[in-house]
DNA sequence: TTGTATGCGTTATCAC
DNA sequence: GTGATAACGCATACAA
């Protein structure tokens, strides 16, 4: 791979000329060329290793998630990629599989690799806050960060919650399937739910194996529900796995999800669900780490989404 | 951030010592703990960019895929991070959408920030092939990259078209839906199923848009096929959902799958699947990477899994 | 076993 | 405008 001093001998200039060429400022136009024509010659690239010591900032943002698989998540990172990569920075996922541990170490990686910022879905309550000070911006979505002092991107879940039982709740009693009680989200929906109506909650976790035990066990009580609210899209899931292996179709039995059915082959109107608008909260975030890395992003904020009610598919 | 100087001073050793303590070298006792000490009183976590650029490495590996929405690669991506992970490296993500010019980004990145390797799902036959030589040890999976010289985690693509076509050969002209004719393992899928009986080849995406459209002017057809051969998990979903506004089941048109049914609520073995291993596939990459990368790999490998007829669910 | 000194590839500071 | 040159934070060859 060359390097700078390679591309500034062969252009006979110095490697501050080379440098200055490689990052807009004012050169002359006679060196400009020779310079580019070395670089491309040798096939230069700068190396962004060296780069980012020196500046002590890369242009990389990280994604932190807790289930990378979860459509939900994916749309979100969609969002940040698109205002991110606009503005010219390189986005990765990091997957912590909900795992404390895995946090704090892409957090540590982050940090150590000098990116420039970090937005993390945190796994619950117990997530570790990122180190203040130095380091890379951090911004929360989705999720607070608990104990830490970071912009935050959410839903409104609670309301989410309230649609979501609200839409069903002619059909009888309800109770509310959502993720496990030490993640806010599954918390503030649950609690929606219930003052829409829902009679009891049950706390499983945000996955479908989860959501398709807790329903089988529902669905095989003495007295069935007369309607079930999904917490969250793999949940909505599962219950309608359990659903179909019991022979029910929700005219049997009512569904409502939370965010969407992702993959849903499902007809319309089947299913009412309270759609959460990921993508856009996505680049909402984006556009706040942006300019907390730009400097100008002025006092903690905190964007409350809100979620609208919609048919399946 | 506290740097190694000033762990160095605060234990009353040289850099040198500090350095070696983190790299498990020899160093006696008494100072491990001094440096110990004096690293965790002041936080320190030795950065990553500047180890990287000396040692010309870091413990990071890309995953460059063309959509990270789709769960099949997800899977992929569990497969890596475990092995990978085990190994003591972090593992990132890299969303290419199918686009040439993200794959190259995303390569460029890669080699700059002096990562180990590179796992790379290429779009298609068209995709950039990474500079040979130094950078990142390189591995194709999913799909082979042309004109590279890598190792290539792949699967029996051909055969899984053929099963998944005999699957519902029974039920009567079957048309075979698979991604673009760029896509390598779009055409070996479409060649199984027609070696199998199929009679027609729609090349669309591997994406559930397509999927649905194409589906729905099959369905449209003054003479409709007896069964389709969805090329992808994606498209299985785009058929079933076109099928579903048509008030369609797999009772009418069979339907039969290469992949996967992602978070499918369907009936069991309302649809035949041939199911690839791709987390498996993940792990196996990861494994040959990590071989690559100390070096130790010998010749280039080509291994090719095997897909597995299995119902629904 | 330990310390000194040098270099990894850039960018920024300073003279010119 | 341009060129030397000193950092950035770490790992290592060499000496001791």
């Amino acid at each position: 791979m060359a390097t700078i001093v390679d591309v500034a001998k062969l252009a006979g200039v110095s490697t501050a000329t080379v440098s200055r060429v490689f990052n807009g400022q004012v050169v002359s136009d006679e060196r400009v060329r020779a310079v580019r024509s070395a670089a491309h010659e040798l096939q230069y690239v700068p190396n962004r290793t060296a780069r980012s010591l020196r500046r002590r900032h890369s242009e990389m943002i990280a994604l932190i998630f807790p289930d990378v698989s979860n459509p939900y998540f994916t749309e979100i990172a969609r969002g940040v990629e698109d205002v991110a990569r606009a503005a010219g920075y390189s986005v990765v996922l990091c997957n912590t599989d909900g795992d404390h541990a895995q946090e704090s170490e892409y957090l540590r990686v982050a940090a150590a690799a000098n990116m420039a910022g970090v937005i993390i879905a945190a796994a619950d309550d117990e997530s570790p806050a990122p180190p203040e000070g130095s380091g890379p911006a951090v911004v929360a979505i989705d999720r607070a960060l608990r104990g830490a002092n970071v912009d935050e991107i959410v839903m409104d879940n609670y309301e989410a919650g309230f649609l979501a039982a609200r839409a069903i709740e002619d059909r009888g009693p309800l109770v509310v399937l959502t993720g496990s009680e030490a993640v806010g989200t599954a918390r503030d929906r649950a609690r929606g739910a219930v003052d829409a109506g829902a009679v009891d909650v049950i706390h499983a976790d945000f996955g479908v194996e989860g959501g398709r035990r807790h329903a089988l066990e529902l669905l095989d009580r003495a007295e069935r529900p007369g309607g079930i609210v999904a917490g969250n899209n793999l949940l909505g899931v599962g219950v309608l796995q359990a659903m179909a292996s019991r022979n029910l179709t929700t005219r049997d039995i009512a569904v409502s999800v939370i965010g969407a059915l992702p993959f849903t082959t499902l007809h319309p109107q089947a299913v009412p669900i309270v759609h959460l608008p990921s993508r856009r909260m996505g680049e909402l975030a984006a556009e706040r780490m942006l300019r907390r890395i730009s400097g100008d992003a002025g006092g903690l904020e905190r964007v409350v989404l809100r979620g609208e009610l919609r048919d399946a598919v």
